[in-house]
DNA sequence: TAGCCTAGAGAACGAACGTTCTCAATGCAA
DNA sequence: TTGCATTGAGAACGTTCGTTCTCTAGGCTA
């Protein structure tokens, strides 16, 4: 683990606070620039462009969301804990008073139909996410259609977490997945 | 009904076609223009500013998101299946090959953040379809807490159908619909 | 026909953006 | 010290946007 962070991971960082927390296009590179200390130049030698930039972001935001997500399933002791952590998480999110949804759902919203390499991106997450929460259903011996159920549940918090400004949402879903899980049981 | 519609609702279709489908800070005002027929002067006649645009095009989104989902409920003909026609109205939805997701979260992720009115026209449209499950749960006498679970499955699919595209989240969140009525009918 | 009001088309304006360029200051090799 | 390559700060450029303004054509009244 490097303490000293580079310039790259130092803008990527302060990218990523700027766009989530207003919009992309709402920020533009000269505030970049004030926010980072870095010069323009040094900004442009380090990416291509401005879309670089965001795509940069957007990969450094898949592997916090991955990493969150494997820290949160660490606590659990038993797989349905585990399948369960993902709403913990969540909630670890939404408590966050500037929380302002699923990144890559607000790039998607924002560029996805100009810039085929964010919805790219979004896919991409959106397709990992699946994966992960497949592997963990599998591991608790629950049946696998109920695989997309549960990422349903998780993108529809996040979504409304962020707009209705509450947390509820986490709490909601945690609750209908635990059903989802014993109604399969019982079956 | 008035088969001729007035400039105002000609702008504000045209407006909502290009926002929904490419972003709304994506279309210049010179596009609606070129859309529309009609001229700057017009436009700025009919509507302040481009927000004020941007508004009109949500409130009316709102209605037709209303008026879909009645459309939907009027097909069914028990209290049940009056719940779950929200799916089916989703479904419908994302069948269209330009599907891009509920406006309501683009505009919200785009210009949430610096719009207020944009964020505030999100929430609303998210508490009164919050409101309408609940109504809907309630005719189905199902437990009150199964309403914002069927919220959280139907946001989720509209963000899932757009960004993997295709529109199987439909039937997946119909089905733990169904999942979470007979599980709590057997509680 | 004469005068006036409206409205359409698009030029114009000021601001903001992404990107590039200038230029001076710096560090370093010999 | 001299010369050169690098870099930082920010001015500059070309474009685009939201919005306003100009000018002209056309229709209505008398």
């Amino acid at each position: 683990m490097n303490t000293v962070s580079s310039p790259r991971e130092v803008a990527t960082a302060a990218a990523d606070r700027l766009y989530y927390s207003r919009g992309i296009q709402a920020v533009s590179m000269d505030e970049l620039r004030a926010e980072t200390g870095l010069s323009l130049k040094k900004l442009y030698a380090l990416f291509p462009s401005k879309e670089a930039i965001v795509l940069a972001v957007l990969h450094s935001r898949h592997e916090q969301w991955s990493a969150g997500l494997e820290r949160a399933a660490a606590t659990a002791t038993t797989p349905r804990e585990r399948v369960l952590s993902i709403y913990d998480y969540l909630l670890e999110c939404f408590v966050s008073d500037d929380y302002r949804g699923c990144g890559f759902v607000n790039a998607f919203g924002e560029l996805g139909a100009t810039v085929p390499a964010v919805a790219e991106a979004a896919r991409a997450q959106k397709v990992g996410f699946q994966g992960y929460v497949g592997k963990l259903v599998a591991a608790a011996g629950a049946p696998a259609e109920l695989a997309p159920m549960l990422v349903l549940l998780a993108e529809g918090a996040q979504t409304t977490a962020a707009i209705c400004g509450t947390p509820d949402a986490a709490r909601s879903a945690r609750a209908a997945a635990e059903a989802l899980l014993d109604g399969a049981r019982a079956a």
